[in-house]
RNA sequence: UGGGGUAUGGCUUAAUGGCAAAGCACUCGGCUGAUAACCGAGCGAUCGUUGGUUCGAUUCCAACUACCCCAACCA
């Protein structure tokens, strides 16, 4: 070997050595993982013999129709970065994937799929049956995007709502609330919707902007005045109409009641020109006389006036029907902000006008069919459909009648149906409630007892729960769970007993719930009401989804062997529209049933927006399909098939309590951080390839200052990582270990460790104890990133290049380790100065660079001067005057990267320097480093040219050629 | 319409009643032994707007604006 040609050296320097791949090459490389995670059972094995106890997040049943978007990917992974953080600290998490099965939106995608002849002679069973396959293919479907975000679950045995053993422990609950008195039949009004001919939950219901009504004005003469007003409004009797307002004339048959407000003035006003009416004088709220007038285009003139409570029991005609009715006193809902200050009232149409009615003793009117046209009960309008020619006939019979003021039309938030798109009405029909009243204040108390994150969501339910009126569970449709109860064909009184509800509950248990369908009354009932006398029929309502997954706290969680010891379970997480939705279905049922709460934690997250800010939607064309951040897009420069990892990184980088924005570009610097976290441990996996921790571990009492520096910032980073997850706030992990990576690892110690790594003879000590370092952090980053970067973690894991016996996967190793021993705060005050300082070094260094007198810093030499004589005798012990003495490690020049330090006397011997920097406390400078570039080690050094041997090099290099350095 | 939440450089996040922090992005430069990698320096924020409390407010208070979630009897 010719020693003097320059070069020759290279290959004695111990460069990194890893097959581990620079690029994620996700695509190829997560399904891989997964498949090693699926062959070894990892997940499987863990949740059975994990040493902790049980840690149970029951899943919310997304709804089992069309595909995943982001928002099932952000809450499936955010569950299962909890979950993977507590296998790793060895609980034995059982989680079981769940899907809601039932419902109108299934049921609607299954007609949409047939024929109009087909749709004609559809039994209820044979739509059952379509559903249930289309429920099933979508739960396939959905589950195999699941897996592919390396979500792990009890993917082979998920609960689906329309399992009969599902629906039999839902009927265990039905029948229990019922037995306890909380399920009841009554005729309330309800939001009807005439397009799907069922009832809907409030959940079902959405507002759309520009819903028009064709409001109007209308008058009923006065018959009879209350006591009080007898003597100051008799003047006006037989001229005089109370003014109402409605937004829905079709309901003006249904009217039973005027309505007031007690502590509001009204007045009797004279109607001026212009009058469309038979009437001579109105009462109005005094309030709204000016904005009347102005309205009716006429003059009021105020002739008197009266508290509102006295109107109480005066009389008027009903305009259209031969009938009389009473004014009432309504509530503080009665305002002045609009129509007259007296409220045309219908029972049957309204929510507070049941109520109200119901404190009058009122009947419930309805005189409205399933499909919104009007009955016999509405005379002249029976037939007349109230979404299309009822009002306009009303307001016709009106104007006949001289009771019609105005007509306006009138804009404002109307109730539709979420499927169909249509708008709904308030309709008093026969319904199953339950009774939210008769366990509201055992409720509030459950919710209290409950943790809920974040805190806000806990008066949110609060609130929710202490105003609901009683829960509608029955729904008019074939695909769901029958509402189990009989009704006597004579006397349409219902039956339900504890025998009907075990008898129909064993049959479902077995047959699934098409039993109900299928089977004849007489094998529905039990024994004892088959021939007791009278004939039954069985009722074909089934009950409200929200019901079916309201219940799986029973038939999930008590139903399986292995999650029953953990009722109520630890967590419920979902996005926070679900305090109306799940989480209140799920309380209630429980309350109901076991007097608390299913869940002791219950976490809730924002939902995805865009980098405008702009919720994603199909309309608006900015929704982020996870399959493609996964695979790539058509166009592949412009979507890049990023991977699972991605995804998963996004959701541990923003602050899912709020609202969480993605984009192209968020994605694009998520791949880059997720490069740099693989280049780092890629560095730190190369660097360890001749590395056996069982014999090359430097013992911590032997290492270098630096490097239990190292350790201590490592247990720092960690211990942070650590409280990030138990406190669920996973943007701290993804902000801690990110810059671990770039700050501290990076850009300074593996900066640095190079020349230990690379020079030193392979056994040397100081490179050794580089290695312990890299190792710890190397397996700590891969346990902390583990429940997040799940993919990455394994890869790393993969390539460690020495035995970890018996761990198969880092999931089997365990949470991060660290030692008390290593936080040493004192060492760690040095050595956050000394990072500082170098800090200042760069800077000097960067100006000698800027005017092309150096390149690399090891062409450099650094002047230092500090002021304080403390500082600079601990320089001093950092500079030693040979590479030789010292511990070759904790030197100045090491941590500058120069070739050369000087401690200098003075800060003018500094300060006049070409390049210099100063402050009070110290004054650095730099000059050309003093010798030769050695041809091994590439720093400057005096010596080079000492050895015969090896001219090329310093006098470290001949050493560590030697071994010895 | 009501309730709740949020608002910090281009992006994602910190912190604090007293000079607003980090990473990324960007610009410039270096290295060529982590190389579709790595290192250095620099630019960049009147802390949503307007008031108030205070010696001092990005922080506390109020109003407003925008966005997100939820609710809703405008009869």
């Amino acid at each position: 070997m010719a020693l003097t040609e320059p070069g020759s050296y290279k290959e004695t320097v111990n460069l990194p050595q890893t097959k581990f791949d620079m690029r994620a090459n996700a695509v190829k490389r997560e399904p891989e993982i997964q498949k090693l995670w699926n062959e070894e059972k990892i997940y499987e094995t863990l949740a059975q013999e994990n040493p902790g106890e049980l840690f149970v997040l029951h899943d919310g049943p997304p709804y089992a129709n069309g595909d995943l978007h982001l928002g099932h990917a952000l809450n499936k992974i955010l569950k299962d970065i909890i979950n993977k953080y507590q296998l790793l600290n060895g609980r034995k998490v059982r989680y079981v994937p769940g899907w809601d099965c039932h419902g109108l939106p299934i049921e609607l995608k299954v007609l949409q799929t047939l024929k109009s002849s087909e749709r004609q002679g559809l039994t209820p069973i044979a739509l059952r049956k379509k559903a249930a396959e289309f429920a099933l293919e979508t739960v396939n479907n959905q589950r195999e995007g699941f897996k592919r975000y390396g979500v792990w679950a009890d993917w082979e045995h998920p609960y689906v709502t329309l399992d009969p053993q599902y629906e039999a422990a839902q009927i265990g609950v039905f029948g229990e609330m019922f037995l306890k008195g909380y399920i009841y039949r009554g005729l309330k009004p309800v939001y009807w919707s005439p397009s799907s001919r069922t009832a809907l939950a409030e959940a079902e219901l959405e507002y759309p902007e520009g819903h028009t009504s064709n409001s109007l004005y209308a008058a009923f003469e006065v018959l009879n005045l209350a006591p009080a007003l007898q003597t100051p409004f008799d003047p006006f009797l037989g001229e005089l109409g109370v003014a109402i307002w409605t937004t829905t004339p079709w309901t003006l048959p249904g009217n039973l009641a005027v309505a007031v407000n007690a502590d509001l003035v009204y007045a009797v006003v004279e109607i001026g020109d212009n009058n469309p009416t038979r009437f001579k004088y109105l009462i109005v709220a005094k309030d709204l006389v000016e904005t009347l007038a102005e309205k009716l285009g006429t003059t009021l003139t105020v002739k008197a006036s009266t508290m509102g409570k006295l109107l109480e029991h005066c009389t008027y005609q009903h305009p259209l029907f031969d009938r009389v009715s009473e004014i009432i006193i309504g509530g503080d809902y009665i305002t002045t902000e609009s129509g007259t200050g007296l409220v045309h009232t219908a029972p049957g149409h309204g929510q507070e006008d049941y109520l109200v009615g119901q404190r009058y003793g009122l009947p419930i009117l309805s005189p409205v069919d399933d499909a919104g046209n009007m009955t016999e009960e509405a005379g002249p309008f029976a037939g007349l459909n109230v979404l299309k020619d009822a009002n306009p006939a009303v307001v016709a019979a009106l104007q006949t009648a001289g009771s019609l003021l105005k007509e306006e039309p009138y804009q404002h938030k109307y109730p539709y149906d979420w499927r169909t798109k249509k708008p709904v009405i308030f309709r008093a029909t026969e319904q199953w409630f339950a009774s939210v009243a008769g366990f509201r204040d055992a409720a509030l108390k459950a919710i209290k007892e409950v943790k809920w994150i974040p805190e806000q969501g806990e008066n949110r339910i609060t609130a929710m729960v202490a105003e609901r009126s009683d829960w509608c569970i029955s729904r008019q449709r074939s695909w769901g769970v029958p509402i189990p109860v009989f009704y006597d064909e004579e006397t349409n009184e219902p039956l339900i007993t504890a025998e009907t509800l075990s008898h129909i509950q064993a049959i479902i248990a077995e047959k699934g719930s098409d039993a109900w369908w299928e089977m004849t009354v007489e094998e529905l009932l039990p024994p004892q009401y088959r021939n007791n006398g009278r004939t039954y029929r069985q009722g074909f309502d089934t009950m409200d989804v929200w019901f079916d997954s309201g219940s799986s706290w029973a038939s999930v969680v008590q139903a399986r062997p292995e999650l029953r010891d953990r009722y109520p379970v630890d967590i419920y997480l979902e996005g926070s529209d679900q305090h109306r939705g799940w989480f209140q279905s799920s309380l209630l049922t429980s309350v109901a049933v076991n007097g608390h709460a299913p869940y002791k934690t219950v976490l809730t997250h924002g939902f995805t927006i865009d980098e405008q800010g702009r919720k994603m939607s199909k309309s608006l064309g900015n929704g982020i399909d996870p399959a493609v951040v996964i695979n790539g897009g058509k166009n592949q420069q412009q979507e890049p098939p990023y991977g699972a990892d991605i995804l998963r990184l996004w959701i541990s980088s923003v602050d899912y309590t709020n609202d969480m924005p993605l984009g192209k570009n968020i994605l694009k610097q998520l791949n880059d951080v997720r490069s740099k976290i693989r280049n780092t441990a890629r560095f730190l996996l190369g660097n360890l390839h001749d590395f056996d921790p069982a014999k090359d571990t430097v013992k911590y009492e032997d290492l270098p200052e630096l490097d239990r520096y190292m350790l201590h910032r490592i247990t720092e980073v960690f211990t942070e990582v650590t409280d990030a997850f138990e406190t669920y706030q996973f943007s701290r992990f993804f902000q801690t270990v990110q810059n671990f990576c770039v700050v501290d690892l990076s850009n300074f110690y593996l900066d640095i460790a190079k020349d230990r790594l690379y020079i030193s003879s392979a056994n040397a000590e100081r490179r050794r104890s580089c290695q312990t370092v890299l190792a710890i952090a190397l397996e700590n980053l891969a346990k902390a990133i583990a429940p997040v970067l799940s993919h990455l973690a394994e890869d790393i894991w993969q390539f460690l290049p020495y035995e970890t016996p018996p761990y198969k996967s880092v999931f089997q190793s365990g949470w991060v380790r660290l030692e008390e021993a290593w936080k040493n705060p004192t060492l760690a005050e040095k050595w956050v100065k000394l990072r500082e300082l170098r800090t200042e070094a760069n800077k000097v260094l960067e100006q000698a660079r800027a005017a092309k007198d150096i390149g690399s810093s090891l062409e450099a030499k650094l002047l230092i001067y500090v002021a304080d004589d403390a500082w600079k005798s601990v320089l001093q012990t950092l500079n030693p005057s040979d590479s030789q003495s010292g511990n070759r490690v904790d030197e100045l020049r090491y941590l500058f990267l120069t070739s050369q330090v000087e401690l200098v006397e003075s800060a003018d011997l500094v300060s006049g320097m070409k390049y210099a920097l100063s402050s009070e406390a110290w004054s650095l400078g730099v000059a050309d480093a003093e010798g030769q570039k050695c041809d091994r080690c590439w720093n400057y050094s005096t010596h080079v040219g000492q050895s015969e041997e090896h001219p090329l090099l310093c006098d470290r290099c001949v050493e560590a050629i030697d071994g010895k350095f």
